[in-house]
DNA sequence: TCATTCGTACTAAGTTATTAGTAGATACGG
DNA sequence: CCGTATCTACTAATAACTTAGTACGAATGA
């Protein structure tokens, strides 16, 4: 149960559309992707089976077409490439990242309240 | 004035030791990369060079070889990865991502009282 | 002087990611 | 039944990234 390489950049954008969808076809996924930016069926295709293949969607027959579903759940996902990111670029430290965002002012009160929080309730 | 092109991730190893030397020959940085992975010098000559082109770092003639350094500081380029990757992975809000790292216990007290600061200094 | 060291420029190979086209099977509408 | 649409599998082309080798000039030192 090693966990999948991970996500490029392709590769996480349609983990999105299937994380909000819970789960869904090639074509599902294309018809939300193409209303975003100019893409093909096939590439769409391309990707999932490489999903596929990676270990980060499962699939089944569905009719005619594959039904796909993520393999893992978003949170955890995203919260491996948060480690990965903090530990490329800040050294494995969470801290220079958060007050970074505080000092740019991408975090506000209520934010720093709910942080406070989550930190109150989880001891 | 246009920012360079993003860091890939050699890019980027070097230009953090490079922050660190403030700045250095390939020699420089070569003999600090070597202590933590196998490495060749023109590998890292290489990336200098491109990291040169990029407009990542300047250089000039420095005796025989060339002393390189920072374009931009360390502080800037790293805050604008933070805003690619916030954008990419979290559509654009740090909000989840700092809630995230809360719950996963990534921020201590100590870290929470520390934002706290930078928020009430620059209001 | 002459071999060795150091540095640069140039070249190249291997890998991965991304995008999409083609061919063929299957289903479906009329 | 036949043409069209849909879906898959396979193939391909391009680009970027990473790594390192080769060639050659300049300096060094015995």
């Amino acid at each position: 149960m090693k966990p999948p390489a991970p996500l490029t950049d392709t590769e996480l954008e349609i983990m999105q559309v299937l994380w909000d969808l819970e789960r869904g076809t090639v074509r599902d996924v294309y018809e939300i992707l193409r209303k975003r930016r100019q893409v093909a069926y096939t590439t769409v295709m391309t990707m999932m089976g490489i999903l596929e293949e990676k270990g980060h969607v499962k699939r089944r027959k569905e009719g005619r077409a594959f039904l796909y579903t993520p393999a893992r759940p978003r949170q955890k996902v995203i919260a491996s490439m948060v480690d990965e990111f903090v530990g490329r670029v800040f050294g494995g430290s969470a801290r220079p990242l958060v007050v970074g965002l505080a000092k740019d002012r991408k975090l506000s009160a209520e934010d720093l309240a709910e942080i406070e929080r989550i930190l109150k309730e989880n001891p």
